[in-house]
DNA sequence: TATATTATTGCATATTTATACACTGTTTTC
DNA sequence: GAAAACAGTGTATAAATATGCAATAATATA
């Protein structure tokens, strides 16, 4: 039974290096005497639960959810950079202007965030309201949402 | 511009839904109206960052990281599940016996779990060493390993 | 110990996913 | 406003991944 002696060292191997592909990591285990497939790695990562990331440079590697913890809002802050064109306030209603069609996902985006004194949002084609608690609130949520498409 | 408006649909399925395939969201998505290919999904899915995790069936299905957080630790559960032989002390080390080869993942499951009071651990090929700080610790984390095996 | 059961793996391949290239529409620059 | 730079997408296909089946090894059972 080498399944868990192999399983480990692919949890290291994909911690040191990038590894793009199975066969990849097939190759790099075969290099240090583990003899493997690519089949087997398949049913491995479906067990170690890896998923396949994308790197700094942009091309895919695999990782442990774990580590992309980080990055999970990059996200929304690249959907929001993407899409909002102002945001304005109302008294307690904050307007957000998206280019048509954004404004449903720039309004999940916010209720995900989870802000303070955010009673909800509605989302039409280009705009979203945010319902702000306290009147007092509504310049840091818009400083809040400023910071991030910055 | 209707890839963001496109998206949010995404997000949304993949919510309600148990897509098994980027072809899956591709017909799903044609009956709802948006006409797009497989290339264009899995273009956004690399933007979205969405993940191909297991579901509760065994199927594969796309998901976020933010709700496989959850299962994050049930990887190591796994493992400990069916690595384990058996906990016992000496003193103010742990030491667990597993099935051969399977050591080294377990001292990288137990650093992982970040408890209290644990201040290292060494693999050798069926056996982990766990160096507890405090002798009163010692209980406790046992208990806290056998919680998880069972 | 022999037999039955279960787990692990490779091989071959079907299925799924990523991408080079070309085309179109949009935005920017001069 | 024309030219240039860029963003988004489909088509076709290359690349990567998952899996049915069969063989083998490990484990449990009688």
């Amino acid at each position: 039974m080498k399944k868990y002696a192999r399983q480990s060292k692919i949890l290291e191997l994909i911690n040191e290096r990038e590894i793009e592909t199975q066969e990849d990591l097939a190759v790099t285990l075969k290099g240090m005497g583990i003899d493997v497939t690519q089949a087997t790695i398949s049913r491995d990562i479906k067990e170690l639960r890896l998923i396949k990331v994308t790197s700094n440079t942009g091309k895919y590697k695999y990782g442990t959810i774990e580590e992309s913890q980080n990055s999970i809002s990059d996200r929304l802050v690249r959907i929001f950079k993407n899409s909002i064109i102002s945001i304005d306030a109302a008294l307690n209603i904050v307007v957000i202007r998206t280019i048509p069609g954004a404004a449903q996902i720039c309004g999940s985006a916010i209720d995900s965030l989870q802000m303070t004194d955010v009673g909800g949002t509605i989302a039409g084609d280009d705009t979203v309201f945010v319902a702000v608690r306290k009147l007092e609130s509504v310049d840091e949520i818009i400083n809040n949402l400023y910071a991030l498409i910055n």
